[in-house]
DNA sequence: CTGGAATTCAAACGGCTGTTTGATATACTG
DNA sequence: CAGTATATCAAACAGCCGTTTGAATTCCAG
């Protein structure tokens, strides 16, 4: 009792009260959020900041479980207790980190030719090439587009937000591209699985990497293979594998020999 | 020292330690090895199968870190120092647990119509639809399953075993299956890319469960769209899209406008 | 300058982890 | 039966985890 009250003595902390998600979280924050509004400038970075800049990495290579608080801590060059004074505890700091990650980059949405006029097969290719590109097949990917594939994997609480924002949008848009391409008379149940078919192959070099790398024969794209050539190759299995879609027979039967 | 000796005081120690991977494990496995052979039957379930058995979906559905040797040895009923006394330490049973798994199903390599004769497009959909089962498509997939895909994404030491073993000879009865659709005459990036691409359709609906659910429109297989449904249009996609690695000019660029 | 709030800090706390220990019970051998 | 190897057990250990504490420090308005 009189802990929360000596914590939570100043008048902001009731501000955030109201706002609902309070807890324990430090409040030096409600004038953060003022100054990023554009009101007053921070010059030199913030504890929070820090904390919040240090932790991505860390959580997006080992996850949440795997990454501890000291770790983090000594990586943003602040004292230990600093995370649960800023942000409660472990947890939030996590839901915090993943929207930051979400907010500095935009995953797979923003595709490259987005409105620009071009034929269907072209922008499928670049919506390809911007995703194999997001999912770090070029380099390494970056540590925003690996915490994002850990959220999709297994989903936590911050999961609902990221698919909502981010992967919806994308999974339309995409949805859009194909009905370009392959008429838009489908039926939904086939938009969607065409969909699936396209980021299941774009997606499968993001998982798979480490053990494909074990095949001896296989590359990875960096390797021998080159991104573009994944991104060439996903484009032109599409779009003649959507052709397999308007036979309504069902190919696979329609060539039996029976 | 000498608690070494004293645990090692048999001579069947000797020879497990001759054979290289000694350390502490327990040492009636060596008669249980030859009983296993065939010498002699063992009625009641031994201690360590106990372990071997009930750490299985342990680990599969929380992860080698997540599981504990407690709950492990809750579940088996055994004491807790069991573990380490016919395992070592909790790696080397994981790693045992890995190779249990392995044996007690052969995954993705056990396809049915194996040397059958049948057109080439049936044994791809059959091909597919028993991946897709393994996955645990249709109902929730087994923890042996499970495993493997956990070893899959993020490979750890009984990997590269794994890999070797059921992972490679199933992707290359894949490489040969395309090579009847596509015709032999392909370049060899060109069939590791189909491969990857009919792999990565199938495993996208095990991997992107939990999210997929989150769009409204989309459904999971199990949900509104069935099993065979699922292996139907990937069937289907990869039929056609390999017609689309024939034409060597690109299909994205080629059906270009300007 | 002064007093009170906001922040930083070293230290510790309680809980859970994998592992070890030494005693005890069981099985087997000569 | 005696004696020894094997197996089981309750208890404890050391280490790391996230979190808390209370004092010290910094900051800033009056």
């Amino acid at each position: 009792m009189s802990r929360v009250i000596r914590r939570f003595s100043g008048l902001v902390p009731v501000a955030v009260g109201l706002a609902g998600l309070l807890r324990s979280c430090r409040l030096k924050d409600c004038f953060k959020q003022v100054i990023d509004a554009g009101v007053a400038k921070v010059n030199d970075e913030t504890t929070r900041d820090r904390i919040l800049r240090a932790a991505g990495p860390i959580f997006a290579e080992r996850g949440f479980r795997d990454a501890t608080v000291r770790d983090i801590c000594d990586a943003a060059e602040v004292n230990l207790a600093s995370i649960n004074y800023y942000f409660g505890d472990k947890a939030r700091l996590y839901v915090e980190v993943v929207r930051f990650a979400r907010a500095s980059q935009d995953l797979i949405y923003a595709v490259p030719g987005e409105g620009v006029e071009q034929d269907p097969p072209e922008q499928l290719f670049q919506f390809v090439q911007a995703l194999l590109r997001r999912l770090g097949l070029d380099h390494r990917a970056n540590w925003q587009t690996q915490l994002m594939v850990r959220e999709f994997l297994e989903p936590g609480e911050a999961t609902r937000a990221l698919a909502e924002q981010y992967f919806r949008p994308a999974f339309e848009r995409l949805m859009n591209l194909l009905d370009e391409l392959a008429g838009a008379d489908r039926e939904k149940d086939d938009r969607i699985l065409d969909a699936f078919s396209v980021l299941g192959q774009c997606l499968f070099y993001k998982l798979s990497g480490p053990v494909i790398g074990m095949f001896e024969g296989a590359a990875v794209p960096g390797d021998r293979i080159s991104l573009d050539q994944v991104a060439r190759h996903i484009t032109d299995f599409t779009v003649f594998g959507l052709a397999g879609g308007k036979v309504r027979g069902h190919v696979s039967r329609a060539a039996g020999q029976d």
